[in-house]
DNA sequence: GGACCATACATGACGTGTCACCTACCCTGC
DNA sequence: GCAGGGTAGGTGACACGTCATGTATGGTCC
């Protein structure tokens, strides 16, 4: 209720908003997910890591860049290309330019994998969110979420 | 990536809108988990379990109610459950009422990191969310992401 | 060219979440 | 009372994410 800084608990309509968003999120995120794997076998982050491989010149990508490019942390990436790995989905090759470096390139099971997927993805997520929304609608949130995440404070994970 | 034809894909704006909030989400959990880890020790699961334990009678609830409560599923609850009693968190215990049945209830240490932890979230929260809206967005965002809740397709993990 | 530090990436430990499955208990119908 | 099916909860395997740390290479200064 009261603006104060003293005390600064949430009025009724910042406590709905809050819990709805919260809970959405989660509900969009496991469905998602659930669905991608039932369709094509891929999880959300396999998903996102071969979109920008495909991206990519020749399909394949330096570790730091898909880092840069995902805001994932290095070791994060690390973990999920070398599980990816194990699957086939994409494969590691050494850098001759820097001996330190590493490149990851998308398979042709990968390929296969994504090609798979991505229609379905798409048209889950139109379903789930963007049938249920005005122009005007995505629009004002695509400014707010960008408002939120310019703001200072947030971890850039 | 494939473009079919009878796959609609997202426009300009639909696509912004998604990466930013998708990007935004990931950054909003991260930072609340990380600014209550650092101040209480809690992670933000063990501050959902610990609120809606303390807005319970005596404490306590049965595991069910709880994983209904949040809309977690039971085996979540279970393994969350398990992990919050190893640090001092919560205890179990059995139920009188129905042999299958089990209570969780709130420990000293638990009561005490909730209550170190509550006013530094809810100042996160504001600072992060609620500071740069205005009250009519508050009251749109929680229109619209309640709608998006409602249509069907959502599983409720 | 050797000391020194930064960078690129990997790894191990651990918390978290899901799925599949298990056990134990309750309840109803006979 | 007991057979059959549903319910409460737990468990094991595994994927995911973070943190701290390790290893090898690169670059710089003397």
């Amino acid at each position: 209720m009261a603006k104060t800084n003293d005390n600064p608990w949430l009025n009724d309509d910042e406590q709905h908003m809050w819990r709805q968003w919260m809970g959405l999120d989660a509900e969009l995120l496991a469905t998602l997910n659930r669905e991608m794997q039932a369709d094509a076998g891929l999880s959300n982050p396999d998903y996102q890591v071969l979109v920008v491989l495909t991206d990519s010149e020749e399909g394949r990508i330096r570790v730091s860049d898909l880092a840069a490019s995902l805001q994932w942390e290095r070791s994060r990436v690390s973990h999920h290309v070398a599980r990816m790995e194990k699957r086939d989905l994409v494969t590691r090759l050494g850098c001759p330019d820097d001996g330190r470096g590493a490149f990851v390139r998308i398979s042709e099971t990968g390929r296969a994998a994504i090609e798979r997927a991505a229609p379905g993805h798409v048209r889950a997520v139109r379903r789930l969110v963007f049938d249920a929304l005005t122009a005007d609608e995505v629009a004002q949130l695509g400014e707010i979420f960008q408002r939120l995440r310019s703001r200072a404070g947030l971890s850039t994970g």
